[in-house]
DNA sequence: GCCACCGGTGGC
DNA sequence: GCCACCGGTGGC
């Protein structure tokens, strides 16, 4: 049922879009932002929990800030950024008057800074992240963020919400640039289907 | 083997 | 309750 963001909602200036889009949708949307992929047929055995899709909620993004970043420059998403941040949400004593602090702490903004996307509409952010610690430790994260604040952590998130107003088919979501050389092959995995388990239980009773 | 993507948890 | 972060799956 929910409309498309593209269709009524995509304008940026529309902010608050948010509560509309899936906010309070609440479970109204609960399968888009995220489980687009296909996963979406079943409903995951655990439990309904959905995080990014109707996340929004209108809890205020500017708790960490951008500190000095945003507009700083407008060079191009395609930065790297590395520096290292705080461990994820450490009650770390903050230097007052540093950037970026929060009530939580140092974010992740302090790796990665939000900048402005030219390949995007006016207003949207990337930031790139690189995670610390963990076996993934040096792996980056990309997240983009809409002029409402609405955060998307993959590509398929972000199509689905820009709908057919932007062409995303070239658009390469780590460099935030169109590569219309590459146009990307689909990499997006289907998940794990309960059906199938099924049928190894079956198997495993003969 | 690499990388895109999503799930889930811990911490606030 | 919300959100950032990391783990791990699955396609290429």
């Amino acid at each position: 049922m929910r409309a498309h963001p593209g269709g009524g909602r995509c304008c940026p200036e529309q902010e608050e879009g948010e509560s509309a889009a899936g906010g309070s949708g609440a479970g109204g949307d609960s399968a888009i932002e995220q489980g687009g992929q296909g996963s979406a047929l079943a409903p995951s055995p655990v439990s309904g929990v959905r995080r990014e899709g109707a996340r929004g909620g209108g809890r205020g993004r500017g708790r960490w800030n951008g500190g000095g970043g945003l507009g700083g420059d407008g060079g191009g998403c395609g930065g790297s950024s590395g520096a290292g941040g705080a461990p994820r949400r450490e009650p770390v004593p903050f230097p007052s008057g540093s950037a970026g602090l929060g009530p939580r702490g140092p974010r992740a903004t302090e790796s990665g800074k939000r900048m402005d996307c030219p390949a995007l509409p006016p207003g949207w952010k990337k930031e790139e992240v690189i995670r610390k610690s963990g076996l993934s430790a040096g792996k980056s994260d990309v997240y983009y963020f809409s002029p409402s604040g609405k955060k998307f952590r993959s590509k398929p998130q972000l199509a689905r919400y820009l709908g057919n107003t932007v062409d995303l088919s070239s658009f390469d979501f780590r460099t935030g640039k169109m590569m219309p050389s590459k146009l990307q092959k689909n990499k997006q995995r289907l998940r794990n289907d309960p059906l199938n388990q099924n049928k190894f239980v079956c198997t495993s009773l003969l």
